[in-house]
DNA sequence: CACTTGACAACAA
DNA sequence: CTTGTTGCCAAGT
């Protein structure tokens, strides 16, 4: 073996953070990737193109800054995200959460 | 190895 | 609203 350590995947960070996120909340890409103080939002977009097809991540709950379901199109159906999201809860109108301020849940700040 | 693409962010105009 | 630019990094071609 080359590598002494086994690198941890940087999707597998987003991974973990993502299933962190509790019910009825939602997560942006830029505050997942400020958490991680890794990469950046772009990649927490990749990891959950790549999750999808390999694990079980509640990429649902993962929308940009704006509160957008910017990730819907990526779903099996466009309107299951949205069905999702407000199965637990959260308002949406117009392909953005309602409220996004309150449901945004920040691990570097709701975190603790 | 070079270039392009991508579920983004943030700002400028 | 759109378009452009910069930063960021992995994967695809």
């Amino acid at each position: 073996m080359k590598s002494p350590q086994k690198e941890i995947p940087y999707f597998e960070s987003v991974y973990d953070v993502v299933q962190l996120i509790p019910f009825g909340r939602a997560a942006s890409y830029g505050d997942i990737s400020n958490y991680l103080s890794l990469g950046s939002a772009r990649m927490v977009g990749w990891a959950m193109n790549k999750s999808f097809s390999t694990k079980h991540v509640p990429a649902h709950r993962v929308v940009n800054r704006k509160g957008e379901l910017s990730g819907r199109t990526h779903f099996p159906t466009p309107d299951m995200m949205q069905e999702l999201l407000e199965g637990e809860g959260i308002k949406i109108e117009d392909h953005r959460i309602v409220d996004w301020e309150n449901v945004r849940w920040d691990p570097s700040r709701e975190l603790l």
